[in-house]
RNA sequence: GCGCCCGUAGCUCAGCUGGAUAGAGUACUUGGCUACGAACCAAGGGGUCAGGAGUUCGAAUCUCUUCGGGCGCGCCA
């Protein structure tokens, strides 16, 4: 709807271009919204772009546009402003039809097909499954997921992917963590390394393992220390002599301790998001990755195109070939491929997947990596311009006006799902949401905790619960609503509104083409707050049927748009609070 | 040292591919419930857009530079 009024208003300007200056036929017309009511209901800076190339004063020019601008139905009024501006104004009516799409549209108004239908990935979250998730998680959770939502809505076929880096030695501290403490609950004195995971649900994951086995992974503790390093001396070689020695004595079992605790992680993980509001369509195994022997294969096709070298024992990407500050290793001394090799192979993955984009969302402490990864991808001959990279910064979380530090291994660390109880769902979601992604983010949890009823999201649905409120008070057949006669909304309020409405859909295409799902948020913000300025201004269920229907009427659109956009965010749309 | 991100009101942050008098929330000061929900509304004060230079009709926005902050520079993941 939206869309007709702008191209009718660019086909008015273009006739008009022809007519002043048929030399610049060519030149862009921009459209937009002018921030001040006075200004009318759309700008063109037409006139200031031509300045230069006719040689005229702005003004001059904008006059002459405005001289053989075409009658138009839609637009009362169209004359020259500040510098030379040309502002239009729109007839009530044709402000007015936006109440009529949004209710015809329903849930789909907004809807875009600036997708295209193309197929994009969105991988996120992605954390090691070795601990719970926590705030340095979640604002990556929160976004992706936005994200997502909104490519999907901005005509995108969307795929939601979580990494799973199954494969490391993380996982392999998480295993040997586990079984330690498995071993204590059987009598084990042995020092518990400071290096490995100390988290309580370490301690949970080995009590669950002895209920259901009791004592079958229980062996003699004092023989894992054969050839073990003094943890003072080499703290991280001690580790990993422990875990050599785990292997040693569990045999064949220690796969199924490491899977047990692989599975408890990613199976809380996964519960966590999904209350979060967070859903994935695929949880991808870096392990399959050399199951199917994908990593070598891909390190070998780098080879195959001369990528790849060999020095002091290892093989190397010559990353800086494609604009990397240094080259890589993807193969070790040992023999071991990198987690780069696998994350090569991941990407490669990917590509023959046949996504028109990719997008990863990593942490902004991940920079440094992207270099790499789109010159392998580049060496590997597919197209870099495929795959972006979004960057979340960290959240800094502050209690007692003091930062809190965050460690996974030492267990000290605030989890997704703390954060979720103290400050709810809908709230969490928002708040972040709330931000650029790339900006960096204090969050005041003590303010969030206390204040609740002070974050935007109740604002926002506090204007939904009021309208339904009142609709349920009308109660009448809101279906009747939605081609009721629209006339009587003639107040400058009413018709502010209604163009507000009308924004939301160049709203979700606009954050669409940014990745900015923070957009919609502040969008639904000012809708929100327009609304409730209305709903305090004027009474809705007033004795005049016409003038009642028609305020109902853009209510209920008002409460469809706070819907949908809700809706991208993650945050519920309640009838009442 | 090199690279990436950032610096906007006391605080937390918006500001769309450069547009008109830089905006919200919060805090502070006032006023509004016998009302369709006061988790709301109305009004007020509060700014060298970190500093400087450049590009042009026009800069918070683009370029360079200085200062300040965050992060990254492993045969870790």
């Amino acid at each position: 709807m939206a869309a007709d009024i702008r191209s009718e208003l660019k086909a008015l300007l273009r006739a008009a271009l022809e007519a002043v200056a048929p030399e610049c036929g060519a030149t862009a017309i921009q459209l937009e919204r002018p921030r001040q009511a006075g200004h009318g209901d759309f700008a063109c800076n037409l006139a200031l772009q031509l300045a230069k190339p006719l040689k005229r004063s702005p003004r001059d020019i904008a006059a002459r546009l405005v001289a053989e601008l075409p009658p138009s139905p839609l637009v009362v009024r169209a004359e020259v402003a500040g510098a030379g501006f040309i502002n239009f104004t729109l007839t009530p009516a044709a402000r007015r039809q936006v109440v009529h799409a949004v209710l015809a549209q329903g849930a789909d108004y907004g809807r875009s097909a600036l997708g295209g239908g193309q197929k994009v990935q969105v991988e996120f979250v992605s954390a090691n499954p070795t601990g719970p998730l926590h705030v340095g998680h979640d604002r990556g959770a929160a976004y992706g997921a936005s994200l997502a939502s909104l490519l999907d809505f901005a005509g995108y076929r969307v795929t939601r992917e979580f990494y799973v880096n199954d494969a490391g030695r993380q996982m392999d501290i998480l295993a040997l963590s586990t079984w330690l403490r498995y071993l204590e609950l059987h009598g084990s004195t042995l020092p518990f390394p400071e290096n490995a995971y100390r988290g309580d649900y370490v301690r949970a994951m080995a009590a669950a393992m002895q209920k259901a086995h009791g004592a079958h992974y229980r062996r003699d503790p004092a023989r894992l220390l054969d050839g073990a390093p003094e943890a003072a001396a080499d703290a991280e070689g001690h580790l990993d002599a422990l875990i050599a020695g785990a292997k040693r004595l569990l045999g064949e079992d220690y796969a199924y301790v490491h899977d047990f605790a692989l599975t408890e992680q990613l199976s809380d993980a996964r519960d966590d998001l999904a209350q979060f509001g967070v859903h994935f369509d695929v949880w991808f195994s870096e392990r399959s990755l050399f199951d199917t022997g994908l990593v070598e294969q891909a390190v070998a096709r780098l080879a195959a195109q001369g990528h790849v070298y060999e020095q002091d024992g290892a093989r190397w990407f010559r990353s800086t070939a494609f604009g990397d500050e240094k080259d890589r290793v993807v193969q070790r001394e040992n023999g071991l491929y990198t987690y780069f090799a696998s994350d090569i192979a991941y990407h490669l993955n990917k590509y023959e997947r046949g996504f028109d984009r990719i997008i990863d969302i990593w942490g902004a402490d991940h920079h440094g990596y992207i270099p790499r990864v789109k010159g392998a991808v580049e060496a590997l001959g597919l197209d870099p311009g495929r795959l972006e990279v979004a960057l979340v910064q960290f959240a800094v979380l502050y209690r007692e006006g003091r930062k809190t530090s965050m460690s996974t291994r030492a267990g000290e660390f605030v989890t997704l799902r703390e954060l979720r109880q103290e400050v709810g769902n809908d709230a969490c979601r928002f708040f972040y949401v709330l931000r650029k992604s790339d900006q960096h983010l204090d969050f005041d949890l003590d303010l969030a905790k206390s204040r609740t009823n002070e974050n935007p999201v109740f604002y926002i649905q506090y204007a939904h619960a009021r309208i339904a409120s009142v609709l349920a008070q009308w109660a009448g057949e809101p279906a009747r609503l939605a081609t009721v006669d629209l006339s009587p909304l003639a107040a400058e309020r009413e018709l502010a509104l209604c163009a507000r409405l009308a924004e939301f859909p160049e709203v979700v295409e606009n954050a669409a083409r940014e990745c900015a799902p923070h957009l919609v948020a502040f969008h639904l913000k000012e809708l929100a707050g327009e609304f409730h300025s209305y709903y305090n201004a004027e009474r809705f269920l007033v004795d005049e049927a016409k003038l009642r229907e028609a305020r109902l009427a853009l209510c209920l659109a008002v409460r469809q748009v706070l819907a949908n956009g809700l809706a991208i965010i993650g945050v519920s749309a309640p009838d009442s609070m």
